[in-house]
DNA sequence: CGGACGATTGACCTGGTTCAAAAGCGGTGG
DNA sequence: CCACCGCTTTTGAACCAGGTCAATCGTCCG
């Protein structure tokens, strides 16, 4: 069976409370302008003139987890920004091994294709909210207003650097270095806890910080507790760990 | 001790013969018009009216071979076209393990950085010549003909879709699909010999193909033998392999 | 001819995988 | 409120792909 990008509609979810006021009163131009990636990702290019144009270009879904939005191979008709949530972007080999890429937050742009046919599939791991434009809607955006072109080539080098980062981290490095770089990643791009230690949200599976790792989910339990027994880390919950040493953290990564 | 970019003066090769016949007499524009690397590159993207642009922002360096062209970390403060021959690019962890994230050659662009340091050192493995334009300059060419930037763009993604199929690479694959991947990733970019069957150009020494797969030199030396002895290829030389089987690698990749 | 360096081969070692089982941990229904 | 169920996570023990160490072999140059 294969999911198409028809497949987000039957995915979208029912409205969490009764409705959000925000949607029904809005107009087209209104939505873009409450939009609270709207600094980033493509539309931080445009001014507050230009959002008719984006409001038009794009519409936003809401997803449930574990959503497909784009999958490896099929017609890339159109790209996505991410608002809200998070998605995991994966690779899959003839016999069904998987590596997961990168992970998506708000902000991030996926869906950009270089031939006609997604290069990855981008699957939701929580609920999510991405904003859709078609390819040709981009195409005419990138046309009427230059400076999205060159946010797209900004992202794309970012992107790329840390494509690179990563190949670095599975070439070079052992399963404590892959762990400690990967936590210290993510430490800095999240807000530290009330008493000012960082901390880091981990919504996915463990098996999917595996893949993303080049390791099987029970190394990467050993690991984990091998760093906190070293006192560098506190497992709070499940999904939440308190970073204790970023030092040591440093070093062994 | 640290190469910086005004190395690469030092290292620039003498004229192998007398002198190139074509370098002397040449105008400015004629320069470019000649360039084998002319339709490639960023360079593709202009016509023939806009050659005097591109040839005053630019210039060739004729460079030997382990010349290093721009160091990981250093000032950005321009990019290279490569005309002739291959460099590798890699990373270097603060021990010293380097894990290469890929091989240039002719069309190819590299220095071109995120912030305002190479995220890479890239090094000539042959005797190369390479295509030297300042940043300044690029931003400047970018500014008067927007189609460069389109193609920076296109490159940019090329870029980072293989760098996905990298990650692929080296997080799932054992080291006899590695290396059947990449001799088949080659053969498909390289000429057959003349009776028709596939073969690749090995210049770079085993050490650095591990450097890019993943795998130490005797694991690649191990491999290597066991897809001869299975029939799938043959060692010409030491830097040329034919490919007998084509579906064979294939099926191990 | 000799010396240096890359490539190859062999023997052994080990970090990470694999297989198996137990322990958490939400969710669901009674 | 608690008992049950399915799933993820964790832990233990054996295994193996690739790494490490070391010796040999080419081959290219001076």
């Amino acid at each position: 069976m294969t999911f198409s990008v028809a497949t987000i509609d039957a995915a979208v979810a029912p409205p969490p409370m009764p409705a959000p006021p925000t949607q029904a009163a809005e107009t087209v131009t209104g939505r873009c302008a409450g939009c609270s990636a709207r600094s980033k990702g493509l539309c931080g290019a445009l001014t507050a003139g230009d959002l008719p144009d984006l409001s038009t270009a794009s519409r936003p879904l809401d997803l449930l987890s574990a959503t497909p939005v784009v999958m490896e191979g099929e017609e890339a008709d159109a790209v996505f920004t991410v608002m809200s949530g998070m998605l995991k972007l994966y690779k899959t080999l003839p016999d069904g091994r998987q590596q997961i890429t990168g992970f998506a937050t708000a902000g991030d742009v996926i869906g950009l294709a270089v031939g006609s046919g997604y290069a990855y599939t981008a699957e939701t791991v929580t609920a999510s909210t991405v904003c859709r434009m078609s390819r040709t809607a981009l195409r005419r955006l990138m046309e009427r207003h230059p400076a999205v072109q060159g946010r797209l080539l900004a992202m794309t080098s970012v992107e790329l650097s840390a494509a690179q980062d990563q190949i670095l981290l599975l070439g070079c490095k052992t399963a404590v270095e892959r762990v400690s770089s990967f936590l210290l990643a993510l430490s800095r791009r999240s807000r530290p806890l009330a008493d000012g230690t960082p901390s880091v949200f981990l919504p996915m599976p463990k098996v999917d910080i595996g893949a993303y790792l080049g390791l099987r989910p029970e190394t990467l339990s050993r690991v984990l507790r091998k760093l906190e027994v070293a006192g560098a880390i506190t497992r709070l919950t499940n999904d939440r760990i308190r970073i204790e040493d970023p030092a040591a953290l440093e070093a062994a990564a």
